[in-house]
RNA sequence: GCCGAUGUAGCUCAGUGGUAGAGCAAUAGUUUUGUAAACUAUAGGUCGUCAGUUCAAUCCUGACCAUCGGCUCCA
């Protein structure tokens, strides 16, 4: 038996026989976790299940690290938090505490403390408490946990005045709790831990932004303050990420909107309302005659439907008794109230009504681009992405039961198709399904069985990798969300094509089979952007309003050098006009190197620079918006290739 | 809607208890330019709105409106 000595810290031990890493810091410090611990043996990094060499007459030295994963960022994350809830212990006595948690998923920020301070914390405040816990940082105060009984800590909490957090406790706890203590001071919280062996290991953190919060994400319950941060292993990686969020800030959709003169929102027209400019509007057509000419190809038929209806209509269709709360108030005219229409679904089901159905009739394909208004809170407006009036590129499709799948297949396609086009790869596609808690959903068990099926089965045959979500369906049917990722790894939820029950019996919907009986449809609510102006937002951002040829507003700017080139200038703006491309001249007076940044600023595909040597040989100097200087082209060539361009859609100005 | 912050020219922003400035943009003139910003001049604002305090408010106070960061909700 050989004996290996080990020392840890401060302290050695003496340990026989075959030992691991993990064992022998499991034996300094009790708490250790394999979750976010790695260790380091003689200054070398090992696996924690790796055996100890056993040499004599050495000391072998131990410590624990937290590994470069995802686990160990995520304890990094939830430590700080808890060193930033002690700095506020310590510069605000008295300041309740909620939970703090590390936030994983979401790119914007890596952990937030929710409290309600003696008086509210600000912005302000922020630089302060960043300072407190730097110094907290040299100190090195270790992360001590106990467990003691829930009658203790509940004890400790109501002697603290912290009734949120006895009320937490009291919900989640049986038996003993764990609690965390950080060296030095007063902050103790409610938490399972794992953290970090002190606060010398957070070496890299910064206080973002502060607002408020409800307990339990509640509205009802008491509002609370938030700080968000973020956290790191390094001070190189906590820079990198500083300036990939500034570099996202500069892809805000409503700057960039502002900038190229996209479209506005003013307030004497009203919030969450949005005037699209000539600019975004030419953007909206292009995008509209696309998704037309794939709705041709996919045999859909189109319909034009009114914004408003009769107040009865919608009890027929229950957004009376559900969704009143986002409806604009009625209006009387005459003696009948009227209501705009927040979902085009309804008129669809009117045209489907509108005669009897033979089974012969099915499916039927109804796209329109309708026009939705929905009172949504003030507090939750935000530029193109949350408005109050928006477009829908809404299909309803009334189908026969035996149809569904290969519907269903077919939209799923159609998706693929249009995405694509705009050039986003990653597509996440998650299948909504009711679950086990069955009761609050409507409709026959065999129809969600069928239809639940008819959805993955449709995924299945394409190979297409989906998150199959329980008891997140609509209450009257299972829906498959389409989600797409941008260039800069943010995900939005867009599209959804989801299969209805309940309409179909709210409004008696019928065709005759083959059998000469009447039988029920299967309606089908699918959309692809969602909302126009979301997607809209979402194309800004996701191209930094660098939009490819086929969609940019102005797709070549003409630039002569000289006043003596402005007829050879116009003539050949004519001509690309002519052609069907958007042109602008500038014949104004500037240098051309002016000209340049203007049309560069404004994100111009494509400069054509003209001087006195391009009139004489007839030619055009073409420069490409981002990589300079492309040499000179006869005209006709570089129409052939602008138009070649312009009708595959290409994303990328490659001439 | 709730919590916090913000609101000055078309845009980006300075500024002060004694009725306001800069740069860019606009307009006019000069310049005729070779691949990311020529020069000069002119014009442009009830300082978000309404009250209050004050001899005097863009500035201080309050209410309201809107915007921003979130929460809740959602396409």
């Amino acid at each position: 038996m050989s004996e290996i000595n080990v020392k840890y810290g401060e302290n050695s031990k003496q340990f026989e026989g075959s030992v691991s890493v993990f064992d022998v810091i499991k034996s300094f410090d009790r708490n250790a976790s394999k979750k976010a611990l790695a260790g380091k043996v003689n200054g070398e990094e090992y696996d924690l299940d790796r055996e100890l060499p056993a040499l004599t007459d050495e000391v072998i030295s131990v410590e624990p690290i937290m590994p470069d994963t995802r686990d160990g960022l995520e304890l990094l994350r939830h430590s700080t938090a808890h060193l930033l809830a002690a700095a506020i212990l310590d510069l605000y006595p008295g300041t309740q505490l909620g939970v703090g948690p590390a936030l994983m998923e979401d790119p914007r920020y890596g952990f937030y403390y929710d409290i309600i301070a003696p008086a509210p914390i600000s912005e302000d405040d922020l630089p302060k408490i960043e300072k407190r816990m730097s110094q907290m940082t040299k100190q090195n105060l270790k992360y001590r946990r106990d467990v003691v009984s829930k009658k203790e800590i509940l004890d400790i909490f109501k002697e603290r005045s912290e009734p949120l957090k006895c009320e937490l406790i009291d919900e989640k706890v049986e038996g003993d709790a764990s609690i965390y203590h950080i060296d030095n001071s007063p902050f103790i919280d409610f938490c399972l831990g794992p953290h970090v062996p002190h606060t010398g290991k957070l070496k890299a953190f910064k206080l973002l932004a502060i607002s408020g919060a409800y307990w339990k994400g509640d509205a009802e319950r008491e509002q609370m303050q938030r700080i968000y941060g973020t956290a790191f292993f390094s001070q190189d990686e906590l820079d990198k990420w500083v300036k990939q969020r500034e570099e996202a800030a500069l892809r805000d959709h409503r700057k960039l909107g502002q900038e190229l003169d996209l479209f506005s929102i003013h307030d004497d027209y009203g919030q969450g309302l949005i005037l699209w400019h000539p600019k975004g509007g030419i953007i909206r057509m292009e995008m509209e005659n696309f998704l037309k000419e794939k709705l041709k190809e996919h045999d859909y038929s189109f319909v034009y439907t009114p914004h408003i209806a009769k107040r009865e209509l919608w009890n027929i269709s229950g957004h009376e008794q559900n969704y009143a709360d986002s409806m604009f108030a009625p209006t009387m005219i005459e003696d009948t109230e009227f209501r705009l229409k927040p979902m085009n679904c309804p008129f669809h089901i009117g045209i489907y009504k509108s005669r009897p159905r033979s089974y012969r009739d099915l499916p039927q394909r109804y796209s329109e681009l309708g026009t939705v208004y929905r009172a949504e809170l003030s507090g939750t407006l935000h530029g193109l992405m949350r408005v109050r009036g928006f477009t829908v590129d809404d299909a309803h499709l009334f189908v026969r039961p035996d149809q569904v799948q290969k519907e269903m297949g077919d939209c799923l396609d159609f998706a693929i198709e249009v995405f694509n086009t705009y050039g986003f790869e990653k597509i996440n596609f998650e299948l909504s399904v009711r679950g086990d808690n069955k009761e609050k959903y409507l409709g026959a068990d065999e129809d969600w069985e069928n239809a639940e099926n008819s959805l993955a089965t449709a995924l299945k045959n394409r190979s297409i990798e989906y998150e199959r979500i329980e008891d997140e369906a609509a209450f009257y049917g299972p829906k498959i969300d389409i989600k797409i990722e941008d260039v800069i790894g943010r995900t939005w939820q867009l599209g959804t094509i989801q299969i209805d029950f309940n309409l179909p019996e709210r409004f008696e919907l019928e065709f005759k089979g083959e059998d000469n009986e009447l039988h029920r449809p299967v309606m089908v609510h699918r959309a692809l952007f969602g909302s126009v102006e979301r997607f809209f937002g979402v194309l800004i951002e996701h191209f930094a309003g660098a939009f490819p040829f086929w969609l940019s507003p102005v797709q070549i700017a003409v630039l002569p050098i000289t006043d003596r080139i402005n007829d050879y200038a116009a003539s050949i703006a004519e001509e690309l006009k002519q052609a069907g491309f958007r042109v602008e001249l500038n014949e104004r007076s500037d240098k051309i190197g002016a000209k340049i940044r203007e049309a560069t600023v404004q994100k111009v595909p494509f400069m054509l620079i003209l001087g006195d040597q391009e009139l004489e040989e007839d030619k055009v100097a073409v420069r490409d918006r981002t990589k300079g200087d492309q040499g000179t082209f006869s005209l006709e060539e570089f129409i052939e290739k602008a138009r070649s361009l312009r009708d595959s859609r290409a994303l990328e100005n490659n001439l």
